[in-house]
DNA sequence: GACGAGATGCAGAATTACTATGCCTAGTAA
DNA sequence: TTACTAGGCATAGTAATTCTGCATCTCGTC
């Protein structure tokens, strides 16, 4: 019969966002990465959890872990305290800056899609600040502290997010390349410029349009798209064009398509607002205007 | 434009509990007394929280604090947040150790009154195993890791709650001293016991007792009211009775109740289930069965 | 004018969390 | 078999956070 308030402390905080991340990922790596520490801080924190609620929240095994009975009763309950966390947080953050709006993007989406909007926006919009953020995943808008996501995903209805057509692919070059070419195989032996991440782009259009090489040369490999366009602007071969990112120069003439055939990648322009962005605030704003020059065209 | 993710980091939790906390008590010292640290570090935290989010969620005066409009729209939900990760981890605690029953209550109710049927309690729920811890205060049950509370309180009919009766309070002494008074008069100059925390109980009394003297003479003060009644048993003076904790040496004769006259505190014996408490769990069964003998009588 | 209550600031100390490393195990590929 | 890879574990050292223990400040109240 203890005695007396040494109150028993509560189960340490950072350790419940670790097990909660891990177990909503599936592993102590994936959590560790959303948290942006090591594995091995991770299977610390849970180790300590662990040690605290006297029992095993995970199965270990060499190839992963998995939740125990007690952890996958307990998993649900922690994120959804987890993300009223983030709400809250979020809530918090947009009230101390009502007129910010902080976007993330892919970089590619950031520098060749959003970048030639933003002078447009800041002038329709004076007073709200926004900043904008690459990031090569997109964010869990209810944790993250973005208002406005635009990444390549599947059109899967999440919430709040605008459709802004699918993802669409076709060689572009710049003009004086395009007299060479005339049907798809005529690219056979040409230099072909690839994106690190969108490596299996040129496959994907080579099977949709059958008279083409199937084995895709090797070329320069870029690691970001933008580079890659002004590569092909510049006249340094052949680039798979993404008809959100490329509708600019080809616009201006600076790249043209030499075919008529294009493929559709099963992913759309997603621009997704977070839960937390009210009617009427800066981040709706700035989401609605978006979504209006958002189409293919601009 | 930011490029690549350093991803900026989430608000410190800790921070955030501090603030919680600090907006629900309505001040810094509160606080730091349900965190169990000093006011400093609370201060502290707080600020950390301020210049991470950018703007002030208190204003400080000389004689505490006082949230501001932004600390205000985003503190209840900040309070929500928090109820559901105690609620969460509440019931990681009690899926990890099913059997374990922890009660808190007041010391006197836990010597007195929570003592004498024990063991009775642990003969009828063999397996169940039932710890006990004495603190002054009742706890938060959504957050604080018990899953039955007793304490005296007023019968705001909060969530899960068995009222076991009113405080009532009337003088009880050693059967040889309750020969020398007959009326409540007669106690003028004679030794009354007193706990420190019920300081005014006898004033109480005394206020529904015309024709007792209204200054409480000084006598004997206990911090533990168990040990009051054993010197009362002793016959060492007078000890304002309360029905709750003096039935058992009421009913065996080593204390008697001189006069007839009693009076109500206006507060309940309240039996509290945590809301995490299922049907059917160690907990909901020994509150049913603590509140089945719960009445004054044993 | 001297309390008392509540908040603050700072330096040092204690605690907590993280990284870096090497090791282990179970699949998978050669 | 023999790498090789992926994911997790253990340990030690280090970095970062957090707490305490003051002295101090500002208001009300007595």
């Amino acid at each position: 019969m203890a005695l007396n308030p040494p109150r028993p402390p509560s189960l340490p905080l950072n350790a419940l966002r670790a097990f909660e991340s891990a177990s909503r990922l599936g592993g102590f790596k994936a959590a560790a990465e959303e948290l942006c520490v090591t594995p091995g801080a991770v299977a610390q924190q849970i180790k300590v959890l662990e040690a605290a609620v006297g029992a095993p929240l995970f199965w270990r095994s060499a190839q992963g872990v998995s939740l125990t009975a007690l952890g996958a009763a307990t998993a649900a309950e922690f994120s959804a305290a987890f993300d009223l966390l983030g709400v809250a947080t979020s809530r918090l953050r947009s009230g101390a800056a009502p007129n910010v709006v902080r976007i993330t993007a892919l970089p590619s989406l950031a520098q060749l899609w959003l970048g030639p909007r933003l002078a447009d926006l800041r002038a329709r919009l004076p007073g709200v600040t926004i900043s904008v953020t690459a990031a090569e995943r997109p964010p869990h808008l209810l944790r993250e502290p973005f208002d406005i996501a635009l990444f390549f995903e599947p059109a899967a209805g999440a919430s709040a997010a605008y459709n802004l057509g699918e993802d669409e692919i076709f060689p572009v070059c710049a003009p004086a390349l395009a007299k060479r070419v005339h049907v798809p195989a005529d690219l056979a032996g040409l230099v072909l410029l690839s994106d690190a991440s969108w490596a299996s782009d040129w496959d994907h259009w080579a099977a949709t349009v059958p008279e083409v090489p199937q084995a895709r040369p090797a070329g320069p490999v870029f690691s970001l798209y933008a580079l890659a366009v002004s590569e092909a602007v510049a006249g340094a071969g052949f680039l798979m064009g993404h008809r959100h990112l490329v509708s600019d120069p080809l616009k201006s003439g600076a790249l043209v398509a030499p075919f008529d055939d294009s493929a559709m990648l099963d992913r759309h322009l997603m621009l997704s607002v977070a839960p937390t962005a009210e009617q009427a605030t800066g981040a709706a704003r700035v989401a609605e205007m978006l979504s209006l020059t958002g189409g293919y065209g601009c």
